[in-house]
DNA sequence: TTCGATGCAAATAGTTTGCATTCTA
DNA sequence: TAGAATGCAAACTATTTGCATCGAA
């Protein structure tokens, strides 16, 4: 039940040291939205800890990274967000409005199954997010282009 | 047959004027990789005019981009490739060895259409390149890892 | 001659790194 | 107390922008 003990373990079993830093981002991370860009993390972890440098949540962001908890999915001309990985999904990011629109990963097997066979080449699709227009956009798009 | 000349009517027909930089960067299109990275482009250009700046080559291919000329695709981190329109096709980009596979467009209708149907959401697949391992690095990770 | 194109330098966004210091285990 | 983690500043990558000048039509 309580996750941010979990994952505090977690780190602690690849020999990382648990600190205050880290407790607070952990924090931020299971609070509020899914999916947060560092930028917010680092505003969320600042609300309590104004000392923590941004290239600290970075490095926690990888360390967490590497321990499994967390992982990055680039959204598009150069920002990522991270997003624990029990939430695993694929991520539809629209490129007019920025909406984000979740799937289940099992959308996409049917694709990765064909392009394995065809090319031996395994899809990660998770790490990258596929744009388009969202059901909104599209009709915006499509009565004025 | 003169694909140069063809772009370059294109571009004046946009009401753009034809500079030899802009006559370069169309030769270094249509030369030899189908994808370049802006780098790649201002490094062939410079090759012939030295005095072409980086952030020409830039806006330059957002002229194109514009004259609907090439489009560009993000390979994951921060970096794009340019393409000449014609060639379109989707991209698999290895996350070990870099190496890009083209597949046709089609395969991915079928998700594409299962997508719109469930969400209203566009794909617009060709924007970004799907993210994975080939079939050599796939078989490495797996004995490695 | 006019307005688009360019060179330059500086700014930007997002992220990473070297190094001396601090703190957890 | 050893070695991991941090703060800071500075570097980095890829790209963009303001501005004065240049050049194509």
């Amino acid at each position: 039940m309580d996750r941010e003990l979990a994952i505090l373990e977690r780190l602690r079993a690849g020999g990382s040291r648990i600190t205050v830093a880290r407790r607070a981002l952990v924090e931020a991370l299971l609070v509020g939205e899914t999916h947060k860009t560092a930028d917010d993390l680092a505003e969320q972890v600042h609300a309590a800890h104004p000392s923590v440098h941004r290239s600290t949540i970075y490095r926690i962001l990888d360390a967490l990274e590497q321990a499994g908890v967390v992982e990055h999915v680039h959204f598009g001309h150069g920002r990522a967000v991270y997003h624990l990985l029990e939430d695993r999904h694929l991520h539809l990011v629209c490129d007019d409005c920025g909406v984000v629109v979740e799937m289940p990963e099992a959308a996409i097997s049917e694709l990765a199954a064909r392009v394995e066979g065809d090319h031996g080449f395994v899809i990660d699709s998770r790490h990258f997010a596929l744009p388009g227009r969202c059901r909104a956009c599209a009709a915006v798009h499509q009565s004025s282009t």
